[in-house]
DNA sequence: GAGGTGGCGACCGAG
DNA sequence: TCGCCACCTC
């Protein structure tokens, strides 16, 4: 791209639900109410008098069945949080205890038994993943009749499809766009250069983040408290906000936090709209409470104040969004938020087996400030929860792959297997295995397809086909292919739209009309306009994707990719094409630009068997029969950044993150750590991640990787310890690759077996070493741990080193002692800082 | 205005 | 190590 600030955003037109305004028109009083009071208890039989949709529900589920067939294998409480229909309710609903059945059931039975109609219940998620996986649950269940509920959906996508209603009330024109994190970014650099900021010492990106959490905590710029706002660029913070928030006006766009707070804004002036959606909501569902910040708080709360059948579902061990703004707070105060409250607690276990309950619940005991739920499970205990060191990424991917593999020789579905990461850059190397081992793989998040510039680009061209006034996709795109309309001439275009207050593109026309551009310059922009007109004008008769594909091949974007020598030219034109493929299940380019600017990942090969890669973020709410979880290396699991920022709170919140990981599994749970990390491009020793430390020995296995180098491995559920490549590492490692001294003492050390010396077991070449060693090595040592034995770090035993003595590591240099626990010591190094390093690598200087 | 290069920060997580 | 951005030259 050239100089020229290109800010794309994603332009949406409102598309008229047909189906649920028709449904809309409905009068009350035609309603199929069969309303029957909480406190009766409810009949086995279907509701007596189904109307035409509780009929077509049932007939969904199960047309003959006698009993209400979706209610029959619920527990009691589930059952209850069921059928405890008016008031408030909040189920506390522990991992794996039916948490999704029950909210999904629950809106079959309002359908069923007619209560309403699907257009009035409003169910909100968090995630795209999570509102999708409801959606098929539901329509398992009642059919069709899914389709119906418009209101079923994120925050963000309920968000925006109020405000799109309503638009002229808080001051936006109909088509407004949607920022993403991008062009909130490049926006907000203009308005620091504006400002005279540099933007070396306020980062854009960090302003970006300040506004962020203001609006997530339901701040407008007037509501900052003065010494917040003054924090940023020694005191424009507040004003720079104020600033932003005119520019997106001016815009005709709103970012993601806007879509919630220009709602509740919408909510307290107009109390006539307010008062309408309170008329259409009868039932409200949100899942996922615990992460709900103050600003989707005060939103859900206003909508809630109406019919008050607000059911809210969570678990604060899963709450794991407080870096967004989650407040756990929010479940804790339910019950004086909404009162008149039931509460009801679901704590049997339907998911995973004993062992990897256990070992989950024993993790999860080391928080503090926990409701404290106990979750029990009836199931078999199932294998050990399995810990695995790896040498390095790169051997741990291959480890896991290989376990894939043998797991998809012995007939496991790859759909049924998951791997799941703390950080997205975590996937590449799971991705370049796969690719490999030709093995079929899902990568759900990670670096997302519409954030790709080709897409934005392609998206830019569209958006101003579909819209005049989109500056945003206009300035994007006005250069892309190089036309030779530099910074100067968008400078005058700028200056022309800005004084007659007019779009770009009119502005673009005033100025080919007069004598101020180059000839060449004005003939240029003219073709271009020309262009979008006449695309305009085939839209009319042709099919979007068609229409698309016409103006990627005729804006000459397809071939400047088809020229361009680079390596990754065939990949984009590749992307270009699944653009307009994935175009096709959209009824017309409106649709499909409203979609994209909230969901920015493709659901393609949905269905299809191949094994899910995705973070554990986006994990929570799902489950598989195998779990792999690698890299839990200290700093990068927990993440050294949310120990940094939020301390002891963030380390909790990693904790329970580990908690959600564990918990997704079925069957197994198998967690990695490797040894060395390449970190920005440099390799690293890391540590076992003191949640291994955690977890209780009596339901983990130790095992050794046998992914290594040159090892064929004998396959899944081979005979115990292969040979790892540690074995042989005598001969082609120790002496030439790896001569660091901290290799070399690893190497004495195993030498030496494993209770020998010092009982440094769990050094040395990392983990690997220190996992196998430290199932032997459990009956020495006393570590002052829960049950026992430490899975795979430090051993108990005294160290050899001693506080303030001078030592050396062969990467960080020369340092003194700072602290010291187990085989772990923190050192002061002279030049590298504080670190955190096994005693293994460090010697006496 | 285009194209090349060197320096620097990033790799936490959702919409 | 990679990708972005600022800066430089033609």
């Amino acid at each position: 791209m050239s100089g020229a600030l290109a800010i794309a955003v994603i332009e949406c037109h409102f598309v008229l639900d047909r189906e649920s305004r028709s449904r809309e028109t409905v009068p009350l009083t035609q309603l199929p109410l069969s309303r029957r009071h909480p406190a009766e208890p409810a009949p086995d039989s279907p509701s007596p008098r189904p109307g035409g949709i509780a009929a077509r529900a049932l007939a969904g589920a199960a047309p003959a069945a006698p009993e209400t067939p979706y209610l029959s294998g619920l527990n009691p409480e589930q059952r209850a949080a069921v059928e405890t229909l008016e008031g408030p309710l909040l189920v506390l609903a522990g991992a794996g205890t039916g948490k999704t059945r029950v909210l999904t059931t629950r809106i079959a039975h309002i359908l069923a038994t007619g209560r309403a109609y699907p257009s009035q219940i409003l169910a909100v998620t968090f995630t795209n993943k999570a509102a999708r996986e409801m959606k098929d649950r539901i329509g398992t269940m009642v059919g069709d009749l899914v389709e119906g509920m418009p209101w079923l959906g994120t925050f963000h996508a309920i968000g925006v499809r109020i405000l799109r209603r309503h638009h002229e009330l808080v001051g936006l024109k109909s088509g407004f766009t949607i920022l993403d994190t991008d062009d909130q970014i490049r926006l907000l650099k203009q308005l620091l250069t504006a400002e005279n900021i540099d933007d070396k010492r306020w980062p854009a990106r960090l302003l970006a983040a300040t506004i962020d959490g203001w609006k997530n905590r339901g701040l407008s710029p007037k509501d900052v408290p003065a010494g917040e706002g003054a924090v940023f660029a020694n005191g424009k913070g507040g004003t720079l906000y104020a600033a932003y928030q005119a520019r997106l006006k001016a815009l005709n766009a709103v970012d993601f936090g806007d879509l919630l707070l220009e709602g509740i804004r919408l909510f307290r002036e107009n109390p006539d709209v307010l008062a309408e959606y309170h008329r259409k909501f009868k039932y409200l569902l949100v899942d996922e409470y615990q992460d709900t910040n103050v600003a989707q708080y005060l939103w859900l709360r206003l909508l809630a104040q109406g019919s008050k059948n607000v059911c809210c579902v969570g678990d604060d061990d899963q709450s794991i969004y407080g870096w967004r703004g989650a407040e756990v707070d929010n479940i804790l105060r339910f019950e004086s938020d909404f009162p008149g409250a039931a509460v009801i607690r679901l704590e049997r276990n339907y998911r995973s087996t004993g062992h990897i309950l256990a070992a989950a619940s024993h993790l999860i005991a080391h928080n503090e400030g926990r409701l404290g739920k106990t979750l029990f499970s009836e199931g078999d205990d199932g294998e050990r929860v399995t810990v695995t060191g790896a040498w390095d990424s790169g051997e741990e991917a291959r480890a896991i792959g290989d376990e894939i593999e043998a797991l998809q020789r012995a007939g496991h579905p790859l759909s049924q297997i998951a791997i799941l990461v703390r950080a997205s850059f975590q996937m590449r190397e799971f991705e370049d295995r796969f690719v490999t081992l030709g093995l079929p793989y899902r990568v759900i998040g990670g670096p997302r397809f519409y954030e790709r510039a080709e897409i934005r680009d392609a998206l830019a061209y569209l958006r101003c086909v579909n819209s005049g006034s989109d500056d945003l996709a206009f300035e994007r795109i006005v250069n892309v292919p190089k036309r030779g309309i530099g910074d100067a001439t968008l400078k005058q275009i700028h200056d022309v739209a800005r004084a007659a207050r007019v779009p770009l593109q009119d502005a673009v026309r005033v100025l080919t009309e007069s004598e101020e551009l180059k000839p060449k310059v004005r003939s240029t922009l003219r073709g271009l306009l020309d262009m979008f007109a006449r695309w305009r004008e085939q839209s009319r008769v042709l099919s979007h994707t068609e229409l698309a594909e016409i103006v990627l091949d005729e804006s000459g974007y397809t071939e400047m990719w088809q020229k361009d020598r680079s390596a990754e030219a065939a990949g984009r034109l590749e992307n270009l094409k699944e653009l307009v493929r994935s175009m096709e299940p959209f009824e017309n380019l409106g649709g499909f630009l409203e979609h994209i600017s909230l969901v920015m990942d493709v659901d393609n090969g949905a269905g299809e068997d191949a094994v899910q890669v995705m973070t554990l973020h986006s994990a929570k709410g799902l489950e598989f029969d195998t779990v792999f979880l690698p890299g839990w290396e200290e700093g990068l699991f927990p993440h050294q950044r949310a120990l940094d920022d939020q301390g002891k709170a963030g380390l909790e919140e990693e904790r329970r993150l580990a908690y959600v990981g564990i918990t997704r599994a079925r069957a197994s749970a198998r967690i990695y750590f490797a040894s060395n990390r390449r970190i920005h491009g440099l390799w690293n020793s890391t540590l076992p991640s003191r949640f291994l430390d955690e977890l209780p020995d009596s339901h983990v296995k130790v095992e050794e990787s046998r992914g290594g180098m040159g090892w064929g491995g004998s396959g899944y559920g081979g005979s115990s310890y292969g040979e790892s490549r540690f074995d042989r590492a005598g001969g082609s490692f120790g002496s030439s690759s790896y001569s660091t001294p901290g290799w070399q003492r690893a190497q004495s050390q195993r030498e030496g077996g494993f209770n020998a010396g010092a009982g440094n077991v769990g050094a040395g070449r990392g983990g690997a070493r220190g996992a196998h060693g430290s199932t032997h090595g459990s009956t020495h040592g006393s570590p002052p741990l829960i049950e026992g034995t430490l899975v795979a770090s430090s051993t108990g035993a005294p160290s050899t080193f001693s506080r303030g003595e001078r030592v050396f590591h062969v990467k960080f240099g020369y340092g003194e002692i700072t602290g010291i626990d187990g085989n772990k010591l923190t050192v002061q190094f002279d030049k590298a800082g504080e670190k955190r390093v096994l005693e293994t690598f460090i010697e006496k200087a």
